[in-house]
DNA sequence: TATGAATGAGAATTCATTCAT
DNA sequence: CATGAATGAATTCTCATTCAT
């Protein structure tokens, strides 16, 4: 019975795992689709959930908001730690830009999360986590002589970040579009 | 006493039009402070006069945000223009930029406007009567030799409308720190 | 100079008492055309003149209402007993029954007059004396041995008040259905 | 097991559809005792159930009224077709006018749903269907010869609804006046 | 005096959140 | 544990009425 009830408990608590995972996917779903004003209980129907699942895995929306963005930062902080052995940082910075097509997601998200100053450690965390490995790329790149050094991996958020609101913000989901404007902020930062 | 009769309709309006500034000049500062979301009241209260004064200006609030859109624009052409014949248009461009009084208060005000679908077509005008000056601008810029040729005005405005919004939410109001972001962006459109 | 003044005084009385016209008769056709919830500024600008002035000759909406019921009622008393002589009492109900096709418009005044409680006497006494008359017309009805003698004017108001708005909330303005409708109602009460 | 879990879903529900049966009674005793007029609050305190769950059950006030009319057609409905086969047509036609349950508030329902313009399918429906049953027993009453052949169920509606509206509005509640008029109508549609 | 402007109260409706099932 | 139902707070907007001009 000892060996049982644990097994229980674990299935159960696969079971929140599993559908705090549907939750978190549908969030970053609908957020990316129709911006962090969406309704919580359209979240739980792209969840397949009741509205209530979602006040069992998240607090409130708020912290809801505040775990799709931590999820996104570090989804694209793996991103980035992938490139840090890249033979041409440059370049490995410049595609991570232009890949980041999902980025207003988390922006929006991250802005929201921010404003409501609900659970903004984990969040400060993970947005510092994400940068600190930027940052390293950003000095392979000023090693190679590509990036000036006075360039910091702020200038580069405040450039890049505003570019994807905009371009998000127009719906412009164009992969041509987001790499030249790639283009041009690392041009902004050239040596 | 022909002449006198509008003068005595115009100061019945002058209260009106007053109000109606009043309301316009509370709506950006609080949009600006804390987003296009902030309920009617609140824009009322800040403006010193009661929520039914709102609705006699603006038929609605998505006409109230649009009409702070187009002030926005008109105000940001105005000061534009104003340097269309000045020596250094690479430096008169780098100006206003560096401080620009759109910012996140009117890309707010008209990315709500336009997804609202009211009151259109004042703001595209608006909007395209502003990037006209800019762009008149800009070509003197590159006429300059210090913009490329390439650059065009819906590339600044991507770069410096981003910057903006980012440094906005921010909370960053550092003089030096936007300045030298309009540095970045320029140098990002250089030749 | 005594005498010019109530000279002035008349003039400004009967500039009032036009506007109070004009004001009940535009009441008048607004409530009969869209019902008594209609907003005072519509009947304002039936009437030409200002909101204000709406309130000038009547305290409130309520007082409006009341006084087009009462101006109905005066006006369909009058032409009661210009038929009180008429040869055939019968026919004369008949057709004033028939030719009553406003009457929705007293009637929805009236009873919202009512359930409002204000001014109450006036109304109420407009009623009395209009009943009153009807109620002789209906009497030599009797006498001509076509009404039975048990009716009252009250059984004709309870008939005849309904099928006008029966006939009035389905929007039916043919006169010869009123018409035929009159003869029912007297059927009903004959003799 | 399969059919246990209707069950319990139905048990859920059951909940909800308790509510919605306090929400349509409180609006029915509502709308007739002041009218459809009144707010949503008010109906929801009678109910004794928070305003947001009028809403859970009717998409919108227009749609409680016209269930609240619907409702009570269909309760009329019910007590014509009883008296489909009654022994004396004429009695059994009487007897249900003089103790109608469709009365001002049903019309003032109908009205306003008609008005309206929401859910106007189901109401015409409901008003088609009670029509028809008494249109039936109408026919029975003219095969007695007690009822003029020419009569239409369109005039019974007419003056009795009418005399229905009006002693509502007068606040009469006297059985004795409704069974009066009752027999009134019935002889103005006599053979 | 007549007016347009101003206003507070209140209407319908939505939403994040909590409970009973 | 998961859910649909319930709720009060908040939002947008309207209206009868009063005031300054």
């Amino acid at each position: 019975m000892s060996a049982v009830e644990p097994a229980v408990e674990t299935a159960k608590r696969s079971d929140a795992v599993r559908n705090r995972r549907r939750v978190l996917a549908a969030a970053e779903a609908v957020f990316a689709e129709r911006g962090v004003d969406v309704g919580v209980p359209e979240i739980a129907e792209r969840a397949g959930v009741g509205k209530a699942t979602v006040y069992r895995s998240f607090p409130s929306k708020e912290h809801l908001v505040a775990a799709v963005a931590v999820a996104r930062l570090e989804d694209f902080e793996q991103r980035v730690r992938a490139q840090l052995d890249a033979p041409d940082a440059w370049q490995a910075l410049h595609d991570l830009l232009a890949d980041s097509a999902v980025r207003q997601c988390a922006d929006r998200a991250i802005t929201a999360a921010l404003a409501s100053g609900v659970a903004q450690e984990p969040l400060a965390a993970a947005r510092a986590s994400m940068w600190a490995a930027v940052s390293a790329l950003l000095d392979r790149a000023k090693a190679e002589g590509r990036i000036a050094p006075e360039a910091t991996v702020a200038d580069l958020r405040v450039l890049w970040a505003g570019v994807a609101r905009v371009l998000a913000a127009d719906g412009n989901a164009d992969p041509a579009a987001w790499r030249r404007y790639a283009g041009l902020v690392l041009r902004a930062l050239a040596a």
